[in-house]
DNA sequence: CTCGGTGCTGTGAACGCGCTGAGGACACCG
DNA sequence: CGGTGTCCTCAGCGCGTTCACAGCACCGAG
């Protein structure tokens, strides 16, 4: 369970009483933080504020559903106003709750929205005749298998979320190499040359001093 | 849409008022119309008022459920207790809302449960010439019985579940082995490669550094 | 053209993932 | 109390993957 509240009582509480529950919780502070966690994966559902520093619920829960990610979201606000409700959940949110809430109406809901699950979602990413399904976790070129190690599927997975733009070498080595600090920026142009020759030569562009950006 | 409500102006408002959204609108105004109405399925969700004559909304609802029927449920309470809202919830409603209600978070909530659509829980699992049927916990691999352990069993169940995705280790630890932090990630491997022994070895790729998935 | 900087790639080594056989712990049963 | 079956740990092995390194190619500026 990944909690994001910036209200630092607020938080902890929630973090305590869940896991008396028995979910295994996280908590983020900040809208950046959340999204990065979310993203990073393995939660089961997502409990969110709207009211957040770097990025509102409301952008949070936007950008995910962009990136097809389809995890629960829970979404808390002090706004209690109709179209602020509305406006969260067609923002993609799952359920909406106005503080202050109940707890118990907390939990009763967030036991509705796990027991709901997951949905396996159209979440297959395509640019050209390039698809990829996390799920599965293939790739295809023009409807034909390509096998890619670990890293490689990481690293395309990433590139495809953002069809198009140009993404630095660092960037690639913050969310698809987790231990940025200890591995050289080459091993990024080593992969994307290693993607180059399985996907074909011009699929990754080099956009010289700013980084890489996928053909669309 | 089917809509469940013995008040029969605000069955009508809402029946209209759906209608201007494009859906198809039938209205049942007591309990048991209501669950013959759901079982008779078609329908993609359901608007449940609780207090209705012959049948609570609760008790329809968690016959439903019984009965195998996952259609998402959005129930309408005058009370609103915390309890009775949880109550609702956890007789398997999706969501809840008291009267009175907007019409507008009325419609948002709506779309947020149609969004995510109903979970498909078929009573016998089949890929393949592999048949599981978790009632009667029995394996057949091309009508042939295959005999499993328990936990092999809740192992390939929950990989027939989602066949063709990539499982990692982590999630089945999490989801089949109930205490995941007791247990080493190398009894997955163990009990996969029982299970290829039992089911045959092509059956379970294995995706290195992802996890494993049951080949389509 | 020259030159510095940036990116590409072949080589090779170390790492660590996943598979397996052996065996201990435990429960159940005759 | 021994036999049987299940569950799971452990250690070792094979091999694919990852990444550092170094030399080379290429680009753009002067």
């Amino acid at each position: 369970m990944l909690v994001v509240e910036d209200e630092v009582r607020l938080a902890a509480a929630l973090q305590r009483g869940l896991q008396a529950e028995g979910f295994a919780v996280d908590v983020a502070a900040t809208g950046p933080a959340g999204l990065d966690a979310a993203r990073h994966g393995g939660y089961d559902a997502m409990i969110l504020d709207v009211m957040l520093p770097g990025l509102s619920g409301y952008e949070l829960v936007r950008r995910l559903r962009a990136e097809q990610y389809w995890l629960p979201v829970l979404m808390l606000s002090a706004k209690d106003g109709e179209y602020d409700q509305a406006d969260g959940l067609d923002c993609g949110a799952d359920d909406y709750l106005t503080k202050p809430f109940s707890y118990v109406v907390l939990l009763a809901r967030l036991r509705a929205l796990l027991r709901r699950g997951a949905p396996e979602r159209p979440a297959v990413l395509a640019v050209g005749d390039l698809r990829l399904d996390p799920a599965r976790r293939r790739v295809t070129r023009a409807d034909a298998e390509v096998v890619l190690t670990a890293r490689e599927f990481a690293l395309l997975d990433y590139l495809m979320r953002r069809p198009g733009q140009v993404i630095s070498k660092i960037e690639l080595l913050d969310h698809v190499w987790d231990a940025s600090l200890e591995t050289a920026p080459n091993a990024v142009e080593v992969y994307v040359g290693y993607l180059r020759r399985k996907l074909g030569r011009d699929r990754l562009e080099t956009v010289r001093g700013a980084g890489y950006r996928l053909a669309t």
